[in-house]
DNA sequence: ATTTGTGCAAATCGTTTGCATCTGA
DNA sequence: TCAGATGCAAACGATTTGCACAAAT
């Protein structure tokens, strides 16, 4: 149960809310207290793949009081500004990626859950030419996984 | 009345009910009316992606009284049944597809139309192993379009 | 006769919106 | 100050469910 891990800061996060206000700032978004303590909650953990539901009970649980509908808002606002892939990969709810970067995921039938395709040289060979007065936004790779 | 046409066309379509009524039995499902009409309206040109609103509407402008309940009931036990493949690729409604081979997509998001690649030498390489526990389902690949 | 399917309306779920109230630059 | 954010609750669209009725074996 205990790592080796030296400080829970080691990680990727743990930026100081000035930097996450610059970084919001970059973004073209004003720093407010929910953004900022939001985006503290998203990027902090390294890559993460989170719902609307759980990340308003994450922010509750850290005694950040945002009402889901801030959660919403500010979930599509991120995706807008680039610190967020949507993805749309089950059909109910909607999964937001921290990793914005071009990759390709796992997704559990069982439970929902979405993963990452880890370390992967995945490439998509043979691909037509998109159909005239279109262009390619972006391919998404899912490979859907059953219990064995 | 008349039977101007016994087949309509050449189009893959054009079951008898008496055949469908077969196809749906071999697959384990009690033939009755709607899912016959439903069937048909389905599986007599050639492949589709139809959401449960289209479905719907077309049982009604074919004069085939469902209530969109039985529509949804319908479309998953065909589904279960391996006759319809369901697509989760935009985030709201549902896409259900009446070809169950392997196969890719596009995505419009102008409007969320669903399509298939064509005449494609698609394929996906690089994949690792699955997660230990567990076997690949499938492996869904989405081509994402936006107008020019 | 028994089992299974169907229709309807109400219920649920995730998400969005309208609007009055705050807040950060 | 004052545009832009937020919270709340009501609105929404897609899908599901509970239950009385109808149809298939």
């Amino acid at each position: 149960m205990h790592e080796p891990t030296r400080q829970r800061t080691g990680i990727p996060g743990a930026m100081s809310d000035s930097a996450v206000a610059e970084r919001l700032r970059r973004a073209g978004l004003r720093p407010t207290r929910q953004r900022i303590a939001l985006a503290k909650l998203l990027f902090d953990r390294g890559d993460r793949h989170i719902t609307a539901e759980e990340l308003h009970e994450e922010a509750i649980i850290a005694r950040v009081p945002v009402s889901l509908a801030t959660i919403y808002n500010t979930l599509h606002q991120f995706t807008d500004a680039g610190l967020l892939r949507e993805l749309s990969v089950s059909g109910a709810k909607t999964y937001f990626d921290t990793n914005t970067s071009n990759h390709y995921h796992y997704v559990f039938e069982a439970d929902g859950r979405v993963e990452d395709i880890p370390a992967s040289e995945v490439r998509v060979l043979g691909l037509p030419e998109p159909p005239a007065g279109t262009r390619v936004l972006r391919v998404d790779v899912v490979v859907r996984l059953a219990d064995d």
